[in-house]
DNA sequence: CTGAAAGCGCTTACAG
DNA sequence: CTGAAAGCGCTTACAG
């Protein structure tokens, strides 16, 4: 029904071979010929049919994507930055929710290898023990990279947020300011970008001899409800808190609202400095303090990353690449 | 290098048609048979390669969406419940953001028929004139349905947001909570989801014999620069507004800030209400009054719709579903 | 500069 | 119940 090389070849009366040729600017094919498939291949509104190529080529000249969630700030825009290179690269991008599911993620990349992606871009689900099919992307020597939500146990580059870092600006802010007793609202610790924030909040403490106190860091698994609960009870039991890092965005916006209805002055009382700078840091009341880092730029680098082992096959192993943050303050933190 | 269907088939001493029916679960053969391939494919880590079945049967089991843009509440909502949907239909999904622009557009859709899709679910570029490559879609006979921003100029299916009713709700709310003069920030009016909302904001004036006055509908674009700048400017010539019904929530929350930034007080000398009902609501102060819609609902039909037309190739033409909306009255407005 | 032929990995009518 | 053969639409060594 779609029309074909072959339709082309016999009304031009040349063979499918020639057509092919022609339309993939192979050099061998006189510009008289050239021209001529080309203008009746627009003509026909030819389109090359990608599952024969791809079968021929051994190229699907698709990549898989595998993220926890979309509907996020973080990723979607990571999204959008890997596929902006993917369209550069005349790639397709088939993107997955894994839903923070372990067992999803594992059917997706099974999916994604019978789609004979030409690579993978994966940060991955939350709670890692059992990656076997992260193997299995390795085994197959498909190319693949990490970003965000990276694992150690593979050799493959990564592309990270300068976790630690951040973390550790944000607190030292913190200090800086003024605040002494400092709670950390934390992610789930099997993740790196969670454990080295979390990591980050501690070094920022001892260089500035405050010691950690365990209590204060509270695992909320990213879930704005145990952000709230932690607050009422470390509130009700500990008067002197007066900083609170969280891991993320949400839930330091969450933290603000949590405090105001508690009649909790913020930053008067509790400063609080969040991490990511998604666009509600500017709409929750007093301003969110936060780190920059940047997702598209994550992304972006991730796609290029890929596509530099997918074209020239340079295949760099486990690097490592860190992307910059800052710290933005706003009105939840004191000034100095 | 990747096992195939013929490596099963030697290993076995069988032929490949045979593991291919006894993979496909094919009733004639044994199950002794059958089991022994399972198995074998099991152990050997076998998939499918889906290019060249795809090739054979003429189904890629890939459906290609096209969003304006994914790092917003309201898609990646919407593809949360399209990827649902497809993960129950054993289908892939190509994710391709316009970024509003036809152009960009119009080279997804070439490059989703070129990689032979089963069906396109697409919500459009604003800006719609020239639509040809709609029509390509249409005229290869591949299943399509449009979801939210979409185009009466076809006779396909198409899923909506409550536009009108929900607007009528939101602007009712508003002037039977005593508001007489209401400003509406409209979005792009070429894109029917803003037109109907338009309407829907013109109709409840009417119904409560207001009149209509054009000066106080200024169309944002979707920008909340714009919103921002035609609150300063009308809010200085006009003394008297006392609300504002907007587009979507990111104009609403704008309007709040901006309203504040003047030190005018919502909602007593103006109220807002959104649309959307999305997670800013609850983030901006006063809380903003919106119209519930469901982004996750909306994807979720859309699919189904699109499934049923490529399984039991029942076209039925351009029929329209509307998901209802529902107000959610927050703080930014008054009380009865 | 062009064509005939083989083959990518699968599925499926046809035959037995 | 199973196999041999053809073919999906393309690409590419080989030959001329």
């Amino acid at each position: 029904m779609s029309i074909t090389i072959k339709d082309i070849a016999s009304t031009l009366g040349i063979s499918p071979s020639t057509v092919s040729r022609a339309l993939n600017g192979h050099p061998d094919i006189s510009e008289k010929t050239r021209k001529s498939v080309k203008d009746l291949a627009k003509k026909m509104n030819y389109q090359v049919n990608q599952m024969a190529s791809g079968l021929r080529t051994k190229r699907s000249f698709t990549i898989g994507v595998l993220v926890p969630k979309i509907a996020s700030h973080f990723f979607s825009s990571a999204l959008s930055g890997i596929q902006e290179v993917a369209v550069a690269n005349n790639y397709q991008v088939l993107i997955c929710q894994t839903n923070e599911s372990q067992n999803q993620e594992r059917k997706y990349v099974k999916s994604l290898l019978s789609a004979k992606v030409d690579g993978f871009l994966i940060s991955l689900a939350k709670g890692q023990k059992t990656i076997t099919h992260i193997k299995a992307i390795v085994d197959n020597k498909v190319p693949l990279v990490f970003f965000d939500r990276i694992s150690d146990s593979f050799n493959v580059p990564k592309i990270e947020a300068e976790d630690f870092k951040g973390a550790h600006r944000a607190v030292t802010h913190l200090i800086d300011t003024g605040c002494r007793k400092i709670v950390h609202l934390a992610g789930p610790d099997n993740l790196t970008a969670s454990y080295n924030r979390m990591q980050g909040y501690k070094q920022a403490l001892k260089d500035k001899n405050i010691p950690i106190d365990e209590k204060l860091i509270i695992p909320c698994d990213f879930d704005p409800e145990n952000a709230k609960k932690a607050i009422h009870r470390l509130m009700g039991q500990n008067g002197d808190i007066d900083g609170i890092f969280t891991v993320n965005d949400e839930l330091g916006v969450e933290a603000i609202l949590t405090l105001k209805s508690m009649n909790i002055k913020v930053p008067d009382q509790v400063s609080v400095v969040g991490f990511g700078d998604f666009p509600i840091c500017r709409i929750v009341e007093p301003n969110l303090t936060s780190i920059r880092h940047n997702p598209y730029q994550i992304g972006l680098e991730a796609a290029q990353c890929l596509f530099s082992q997918i074209n020239h096959k340079n295949i760099d192993g486990g690097s490592r690449r860190v992307i910059p943050s800052e710290l933005v303050v706003r009105d939840s933190s004191k000034t100095k």
